[in-house]
DNA sequence: TTGCATGTTCCGGA
DNA sequence: GTCCGGAACATGCA
């Protein structure tokens, strides 16, 4: 699941649950999946110290502990869920955190993403690597700057961490649906107009996504239809199609997403 | 059995 | 140096 909306949805889970509090014990069932550190050396830097407020950016979750910061990432199939204790665990879950009145617990099927421990920002960022601005923290103006500065098709450079951090398939998708612009059409020969179009798309869509803490699957999204067989525009009702663009499988409407390269 | 999945990284080639 | 497509990673499901 894991987009902006669905992080941005499990930082709110740490904030509610554990923050603030103290970590009680530490539990590695996948030491695959604690990719910088050990067992021991985690309990070491955060047992019995205080979980402050975390962070996220992009896909990220940065969770500071004590000396340390913990890094989050969910790849495909990670979640958090806080559960009370004794309740029985989840056979993919991967890290388990308890705090008084419950657990933190970091699930994975697919181990894709994992945890790291970081002292500070350098280490941070070289785990990371180099991260744009926040999905929902990019103004008008910053995205007419990073579509300046960048070429080629305009899925792949929404989906480029590097360029905005957060965006995934499904969201990049809904946008360029809602901002009815062809996923492989050029940056560089975006009108004023449709750059503005994708603007509003990208806000209005994190907006609603966030609140949901997921791409809504929704009636008039196309997250809604896209999965579908035979699947139509929730707008005007023409076929969509499929294909692969920037590596991932892009859904569009062939009537309303017409600009081609 | 095969193909596909909401993510990232590494490689070769244009 | 940029950008793209493809393969790899690991696991489960239709």
């Amino acid at each position: 699941m894991p987009e902006l909306p669905d992080v941005e949805g499990f930082r709110r889970t740490l904030e509610r649950h554990a923050a603030g509090r103290s970590v009680r014990g530490v539990q590695v069932a996948d030491r695959a999946l604690l990719r910088n550190s050990t067992p021991q050396a985690l309990g070491r830097a955060i047992g019995g110290r205080r979980l402050r407020r975390s962070e996220r950016h992009g896909k990220w979750i940065v969770a500071p502990v004590g000396d340390v910061s913990l890094l989050f990432h969910f790849g495909m199939t990670g979640l958090f869920d806080w559960a009370e204790p004794g309740v029985e665990r989840h056979r993919h879950d991967r890290l388990v955190l308890a705090f008084s009145g419950g657990e933190l617990r970091y699930r994975n099927m697919r181990r894709f993403g994992g945890v790291w421990v970081v002292r500070d920002e350098g280490e941070r960022r070289s785990v990371t690597g180099p991260l744009g601005p926040d999905a929902n923290a990019v103004r008008r103006d910053d995205l007419e700057r990073l579509i300046a500065e960048r070429r080629g098709g305009v899925k792949a450079a929404l989906m480029d961490q590097r360029l905005i951090a957060g965006l995934g398939n499904l969201l990049v998708d809904e946008i360029l649906w809602r901002a009815r612009v062809h996923p492989r059409a050029d940056l560089r020969r975006l009108s004023r107009a449709k750059r503005d179009a994708l603007y509003e798309a990208l806000r209005q869509t994190l907006r609603t996504s966030i609140r949901r803490g997921r791409v809504p699957p929704a009636r008039g999204w196309l997250t809604g239809v896209r999965d579908e067989p035979g699947a139509r525009c929730p707008r005007c009702g023409a076929g969509l199609r499929k294909a692969t663009v920037a590596g991932r499988t892009a859904c569009w409407c062939p009537r309303c997403q017409r600009a081609r390269p």
